[in-house]
DNA sequence: TTGTATGCGTTATCAC
DNA sequence: GTGATAACGCATACAA
């Protein structure tokens, strides 16, 4: 464990100066000598100390992808995505998991600027913005997912949710629902807003009146699912059709609508926002507008490491918003009204 | 970018290893110095380079969990039980996410041992054994989780595999399933021979003959459930039942059940192994066997933890094997067969 | 209580 | 082609 380029050099008989050129397979070494280090190196299982280096060159070799709950499957296939690109550019990718507490994130946040990371992928909260302009203004390289963040020039890759909102919507207006209510997500997120507004657009498109009591606020959890659907079912407005604007939120209406024996497409209509994460044989089928996700993070990855090697790339100059386009995809939770 | 300790130091009147002192919140260290310095690291967004920390203390205050599959639910589970913890002691996680490819695996453990991280949670692929056994024995610290590696000393924290499966198997019998198929897992894993040996056992005790076409391996992936579940069904020797080792194999499974129009549980009864991912009011509702996911995680911190805070622990000492209980619940997708 | 000097394990700039 | 040697930014033993 205390085994360093020094006594490698001395048991190979050159200095630690020719082990480090061997080890970065620089050009200007003999070739007998090269081997002679490289003998030595397998001996005595020699690994290069990662830290020493990452202090000597001010670089780390490694970006932090910062989500905001790993159990969720967006989250999980954008980390494999960032991963599986990473890796082959010979990065080193460190996850950080905040369950969408602010707290955690700026934690986190810190603790990778302080381990000088050379770049950052975060899902934001949307909550930790003048410390993230900080960081920004210190030149550090950060690309936003998934959600911007208002006043803040940073390059960014997402949907356009308020298209996939409003084409679920319009889906269930032309299926002939005219009551439809929304279990929306939380106003200040990206994600939260941009779906209630093509929810809100598909209805006025439509000349249908929207009704206060029909959109309701959750966080995004199944908790706020459950509780959401109890409102809408019990209020004195019943829905003919709910959009839910998540997976999550989506559960816990499911559960509520199978505990209180309410059928889908049969009672009620249900359309979501975002991929489903159970078999495609389960029951109900649900339609569903489905991100391209893996693409997400490839794409965030990308830029992210073009401005890695892009020395004097400077955050101000301006950013990329990427935009992509959702699928729309229908199966069984709707039916035609005559 | 470029500020450290000297520079504050500077600016406070101070030498730099009081602002160190201050940093690190040690006693000795007049309340007006700590004032005037906290002040300039405001000033100054200081934040102190973890790296050049580690490399003079020779710690990194940091962990890493290699895992097989991050959008596996027991995966994400466990992640989030092994991060609550660490960030609870003070520790950084790095995850690391390797898709069961072993030269993904190894490729990690080099990294993570080059950067000295101070132990490392490891769901073994069970391959790279000797690379392990190194790490072991230059006193690593490493706990395995899900699965052991044989001919290796080191803690471990996993379930019962063998008695959950027995359960979950016999259960079918007492129902009145004799022609019970099972599509197993990869024989070399623990999680894979462990429960093929629960689901023999449960025949023999009822003295129920076991055929060996009713006896399938697959990958643990969704494909050989796919595979194997249309193998089962055109053989000439179709199954009653059928008893899946994990849930990705279940999901092939369904679909191809889905597919054939073979309904659960009139046609045949399902069981599988694993904790369902799904929404509970998903039809049909699988029995299943429950693992305590969240709880395997923290308890392999916990032992981690242990050891990396016992400065004098060797790997020589006797390795703690965890073993904990699985549940087993019951839902709707298997009939009593008179 | 505070400062000085040295070490941590590399890389990089010079010489030779 | 190879070897000293000075950074890199912090911690720490020892002095003061």
């Amino acid at each position: 464990m205390k085994i360093n380029m020094q006594v490698v050099a001395e048991k190979a008989g050159v200095s630690s100066a020719t082990v480090s050129r061997v080890l970065r397979r620089l050009p200007n070494v003999r070739k007998e000598t090269r081997k002679k280090v490289l003998k030595v190196v397998k001996e005595l299982n020699y690994e290069v100390n990662a830290i020493a280096r990452s202090l000597a060159v001010r670089e780390t070799n490694t970006i932090g992808l910062v989500v905001t709950d790993i159990r969720g499957r967006f989250n999980a296939v954008v980390t494999e995505a960032v991963e599986e690109l990473a890796i082959q550019r010979g990065y080193n990718v460190i996850i950080c998991n905040n369950m969408e507490d602010p707290n955690k994130e700026l934690k986190y946040l810190k603790t990778l600027a302080s381990n000088r990371i050379d770049g950052i992928i975060l899902m934001p909260t949307q909550k930790n913005i003048s410390y993230i302009k900080r960081l920004l203004e210190e030149n550090r390289k950060i690309v936003l997912i998934d959600r911007l963040i208002k006043g803040i020039n940073c390059d960014s890759v997402l949907v356009d949710n308020e298209t996939g909102a409003y084409r679920a919507v319009k889906f269930l207006i032309d299926s002939g629902y005219r009551k439809i209510a929304t279990i929306a997500g939380i106003k200040r997120t990206t994600t939260g807003l941009e779906r209630l507004n093509g929810y809100i657009r598909a209805l006025e498109e439509a000349n249908i009146k929207i009704y206060d009591e029909l959109i309701k606020f959750g966080d995004f959890q199944v908790g706020s699912g459950i509780k959401l659907a109890k409102e809408l079912l019990r209020g004195k407005n019943v829905p003919e059709a709910i959009f839910t604007s998540n997976i999550q939120m989506l559960r816990g209406l499911l559960f509520i609508l199978d505990e209180e024996g309410i059928k889908i497409p049969d009672d009620i209509g249900v359309v979501t926002f975002d991929d489903i994460e159970w078999p495609e044989s389960m029951l109900p089928k649900i339609t569903a507008v489905r991100q391209p996700v893996s693409h997400i993070g490839r794409i965030a990855a990308e830029l992210l490491f073009k401005k890695l090697n892009n020395k004097n790339s400077h955050n101000n100059e301006k950013p990329n918003i990427i935009r992509l386009e959702t699928d729309f995809i229908i199966r069984d939770s709707t039916k035609k009204l005559v």
